[in-house]
Formats: structure tokens, C-alpha cells, sequence
DNA sequence: GATTTGAATGTTAGCGCTAACATTTGTAGT
DNA sequence: ACTACAAATGTTAGCGCTAACATTCAAATC
């Protein structure tokens, strides 16, 4: 009775939710008006703004953001790709970005590679289809076919966590440094049987740098650089079994130096629980700054990587590209060695 | 020379990508024959299928997921609202839901409300605009404009973390229950001046309902249920100063009942850091059941939820009715009461 | 009052894709 | 060969919005 039924016997479903053109009539203007009432209201009178704001209300008006982005062929999308969410490091990153994003109206998309990089192709490629307005991704290795595209995306894009050759923009910090100046910490303090314990560095090739730091320094020494390798993520238990491992495999380890706080706190713990003593028995460094590791007794000896501040960065270079200034393209984020007395 | 120069005077601009009309020229298909070769690979015969693959690589085709959108008026996009990132345990829920939806080809689009329901609705009608296929929110409490929303949403919805009255689907505990639970726990190990504490309750009331839960109990005994809450976010050092603080306004306290594992582990170290005995002279216990807690010496006392489970039973629920079956409309993932050496 | 000018609003034509219907092609049965 | 019918492919018309251009309107100037 309502609606002329039948009408034109080609009828799309849609979810006939009210659309533009319904405001437009409820307003009794044009739809264009609608439109940059919402979007520049500076450009409209007053008045038909506020005539606009109440059909919008009256109607239950939501924009429809698939045919604004197919219209003006730009999304308000920014993808971000991480290796692992497990990981807290990465956690702490994203919520730099999405603090910054969500101020400037950005939507992340988030996508978890699990340290694959076919993975990781396979993501971007499906991004690029939202027509996102720039990219983030993790580390500056990719198969060959995605770097390739990625040289050809014409719009903002950072690749983060570690320092180099970026395609565009790059914020990070220096794996092998880190590893090293660890290293030097350990040496410092008179240790000569230093093991390194890594988880998946194949994958994980950040850390990998890091025992390249760790081993150089070692070597220099006229030292050897032992490494332990698990093929599985970080976790407290594993710490306290690598504790044990090692100690069988190296009976005279007297420093162990973890991939990450994860593992160093949980070989921490399993030394007390054996009555082992800190840093007397074995000294173990971690990395990494988790908070818990520094409310740990002993404190743990790690190094601390600015996380949430790379997420910042990272959001801002795109941000700053986009409203057309001229960002800093690398950005080194540094670390800092944070003694405790785990060493 | 190659292209009509000027031709009609309006053009739009759009990235020049290649879209399926450049791959059906080359193919010598039409549009929606390349189309149907892309999503339903069964419907064209082998022959048309392996011409358009070879021209979609020729011409390096990317689909445009947003016309696909339109056109189709469903997006892949499944919008999670979580109150906080910062808490591993929604974390966890998003890497549970993220594994499902993955696997179906469905895009999560993540969203953080730092616990503020004005924050929820401007989140949920911005994702709205986006088509979504389903929806998957925090909590069963909403703005009162926003439940209205949420009841027109003719998709599937899954409030998570809670039991109770859901808009549609539903999967939880009770945290009512849940800390009734340690309330008891803390009583039959025979504690009697026992301090709750918590933090930012009103705006984490599932947090709020756990205290309701163990003041019940205590209350039923004859025994005072005293609060203690900090309007900041959970976090080890607050841990640590909780304890002293209790300490100081309740010096006959026996047993602490923290809202989570976080700062219950805080306390925990700090305890030992003073010299005292837990539990002999303090009982701690905590909520959500971390790993580091069961690392800790001596063990937390916790109460384990199956965070990831929720993540996947929810996105489970989602996948089952989008392809027609009908899950079931609320899941209880229950909770384990974790025996420690602190209680 | 006629003219200029900038601000406000309107008209038109797509953005790239897919639903719905239409047509052609292939296959079997008689 | 001739229908019968399904499988494969094509044609057409939008999805709801915004860019680009066109027009109208109001205030300012002569």
C-alpha cells in the first residue's frame, strides 16, 4: 500500500536502510548537500545543516562507508601487518597506531602473518583491494613478489621494528646493537660461559640479528658463542626447561642471555624454585622491558624497546605524509639497557 | 596516441588500477564471466577458468573489494569491540576469534572502547556503515540507543564475557559465580579477614560482579566484605602498592582477593620483596589465570577462564549461522578455580 | 537597479562490481 | 534431425555515494 509494489521488476535487496537520498527528501534538499553537510560543514549554511542533522536523526541515517570509499577511490583503511599477537611487544605497537588512527578517523585493519611471509603476501594483497589510504608492515624482508608491489603502492608505507633499506618509510631499532650491547653488558660483568637461547629465529629473523650482535662481541673475545635453539614460540615454561638444558648441555654456563623476557622470567623462576642463585649461580638477561620482568625478584637484566612509541612513530609518519609535511622516513627508535640484578 | 585523449570531458580519477573489464578484454570473456571464474571457480568450464587466470596474472589484477561490497551489499568484515587491549585477556578472545574467521576468509575489524560505552556506540555505528556481515561486542550492557541498534542488526551478534539476557548470541561466564567461588575457596581455607581489590570497577563491572559474588559469601558468613579500589588500570606496581596500602587501613587483613592476575602478582613480589610469608602472613589470590601466575613461587591462586575459547566459540557461532545452521544461542565456557601455594 | 562576485546548492555521471534476468551453447534422448 | 533441458555465458541495471561541473542565490559594488 505504501510502496508501489512490483514497480520495475529488477529490485536489488540491499538492506534498505535509509540512504542519502531518503535524508535529502526529509531535508528537502539535495543529496550532495547531504553529503558535505556530514562531511565539510563548513560548506553549508547553517540552517540547512541543522535541517540536515534532524532528518539525519529522524531517518536513523548511516553513512554507507562502502559506496563513500568506492566513490571518492579512497578507504579511511589503514592495514597493519604483525608477525604475532602472542607476542606482547606487538600488542603494545598496534596500540600506539590505533591510539593515533582512531584520533585522525583511521580504521586499522589488522592482519597476523605468524611469521609467514607467504602469509604475509597473501595479506597485502587482499588489503589492497580495500583501497586502504597507506600500510604498515613488520620488518624490511619480503618475497620478492610483494616487495616488488609494494615499490608500486603509491601512498604511504612504513615498515617497522627493525632498521635499514625500507621501501618508503621506516621506524625501528638496531637488532644487532641490541644483541651486542647486551653482550658487552655480560662481559663486563666478568662472564666468560655465555649461552645465547633463541626460539624459531628462522622465522623470527630480529632476533636472529640479535644473536649475530650477541655472537660477534662473544667472538672478539676470543670467546665462543654457543646457541640453543627451540622450534616453538617463547613461553615461561620453556624458560624453565632451556634453564635446565642448557645447564646439562653446558655444564659450566654461568650467563644466559634469552630472546626475550618471556623466556628469561621463566628460567628466573625455575632457578629459584631449584635453589639456584641469582645471578651467583647463573645470570640471565632478557630483552624486551615487559613490566612484569622488573617486578620480578631479582629484576631481570633486559633491554628495553621504546613499543608503544614505534606504533606512534609509525601512525605519525603516515599522518604527517597525508596531510602533505615531509616526515623523518627512518626513524631510529634506540633502546636502553636496563640493569637489574639478574646479572 | 594509445588512449582517446580527453574523450569525455568529466573523468574521474581512481587509481588506474585494472578491473575486470581489462582482465575479460583480455581474456575475451565478459566481466561476469571473470567474476564467476573468481568466486565460484565451479561454475565456468576449465577452459574459461585457466583463460581468465592467465589474464588476471597478465595484467596483475587486483579485485576491488569495495564494488564487490556494494554491489553485493555484504561485506566479509566482522567488527570485534573489545573495552581494552592492554588486558591479555582480550588479547587472547581476538586471537581465538581471529583464528576462525581467518579460516572462513572473514576480516575482523578491531575496536577499543577503553570501557567507555559512548565509545562503544560511536564504534558500532561507524563499523555499520561497513556492511557487515556480523558483529561481535563486549558485555551485555549498552547505551540505551545503542541496544536499539543492536536489536535492528539483522545479522549475527555475540555479546562475550558475559551470561545473561543477549541481544542474539551470547557466550560467557558468570563472574558473579566466579568470584563467589574464590570468596569460598578463601573461606574454607579458613581466612576470615579477607579485602577485595579492585580497580576502575565502574567501568569494568564484570570485574564489579565478581566483588558482588564474594561479598555475597562473605556476607552470609557474618563477615565484612571490604573493598579497596583504584581508579586507574590494573598493573603490577599498583599491585604492589595495593598491598601496602591494605595493609596499612586493615592491618588484621589475612587474605586479598585481587581483580586480577596483573596486580595480584604485583603483590605477590612485593610480599616477598618485604620479607613476608605468603600465605602464611598474606593470602593472595587473583583472577584470570595467566601463565606467568602458575610461574610465580609459590603459585598464584586463580581463577582460569578460557579466554581463546571464547574467541573461537564466538566467531563459531557467527560461522554457523551465516552458512544456515543453528549453533547454540548462549555458551557458559565455565571457569577452573587454579589451586596455588599463595591461599 | 544593474553588475559583479563568491558562497551555497543542484545536476549529472560514474566508481567497479554483482544480482537478476536473457541468451547461447552443449548434451542427451527420441 | 529435432526437441528438451541443463550448463555456460552474456546483457542490463543498479548498489549509494561523491567528483566535477552547472546553476542559483545573496551580499557587495558601482
Amino acid at each position: 500500500m505504501s510502496e508501489p509494489q512490483g514497480g520495475d521488476r529488477r529490485r536489488r535487496k540491499g538492506l534498505d536502510n535509509p540512504t542519502l537520498d531518503d535524508v535529502a527528501r526529509e531535508a528537502g534538499v539535495s543529496a550532495i548537500t547531504v553529503s558535505r553537510a556530514i562531511h565539510r560543514p563548513d560548506s553549508v549554511r547553517e540552517a540547512t545543516r541543522e535541517k540536515v542533522e534532524a532528518a539525519i536523526a529522524k531517518v536513523g541515517y548511516v553513512p554507507n562507508m562502502v559506496a563513500g570509499t568506492l566513490a571518492s577511490a579512497s578507504s579511511r583503511f589503514i592495514p597493519v601487518i604483525v608477525p604475532s599477537l602472542s607476542n606482547v611487544v606487538f600488542v603494545e605497537v598496534i596500540q600506539g597506531l590505533q591510539a593515533v588512527f582512531d584520533q585522525h578517523g583511521y580504521q586499522m585493519l589488522l592482519g597476523n602473518t605468524d611469521y609467514s611471509m607467504e602469509r604475509e603476501e597473501e595479506l597485502i594483497r587482499t588489503f589492497l583491494g580495500w583501497s586502504p589510504t597507506a600500510l604498515v608492515t613488520t620488518g624490511l624482508r619480503h618475497r620478492e613478489g610483494l616487495s616488488e608491489l609494494l615499490k608500486r603502492f603509491p601512498r604511504p608505507l612504513v615498515e617497522i621494528m627493525e632498521l635499514g633499506q625500507a621501501v618508503d618509510m621506516n621506524v625501528g631499532m638496531d637488532h644487532q646493537r641490541a644483541g651486542a650491547t647486551m653482550a658487552d653488558h655480560l662481559l663486563a660483568q666478568g662472564y666468560r660461559h655465555i649461552v645465547f637461547a633463541g626460539t624459531r629465529l628462522a622465522h623470527n629473523y630480529r632476533a636472529a640479528q640479535r644473536y649475530e650482535g650477541h655472537r660477534s662481541r662473544l667472538i672478539s673475545e676470543g670467546l665462543d658463542a654457543p646457541l640453543m635453539e627451540w622450534q616453538q614460540d617463547s613461553h615461561y615454561d620453556l624458560g624453565g626447561a632451556a634453564l635446565d638444558e642448557i645447564r646439562r648441555q653446558y655444564p659450566q654456563v654461568e650467563a644466559i642471555h634469552f630472546i626475550d623476557d618471556v623466556m628469561a622470567s621463566g628460567a628466573l623462576l625455575e632457578a629459584q624454585r631449584q635453589g639456584l642463585r641469582v645471578p651467583d649461580d647463573i645470570a640471565i638477561a632478557g630483552f624486551t622491558g615487559l613490566p612484569f620482568a622488573r617486578a620480578l625478584i631479582p629484576r631481570l637484566t633486559t633491554i628495553v624497546s621504546p613499543r608503544e612509541a614505534i606504533g606512534r612513530l609509525a601512525a605519525h609518519q603516515i599522518i604527517d605524509r597525508l596531510e602533505g609535511r615531509q616526515p623523518e622516513a627512518c626513524i631510529d627508535v634506540g633502546f636502553t639497557l636496563q640493569r637489574g640484578e639478574s646479572t
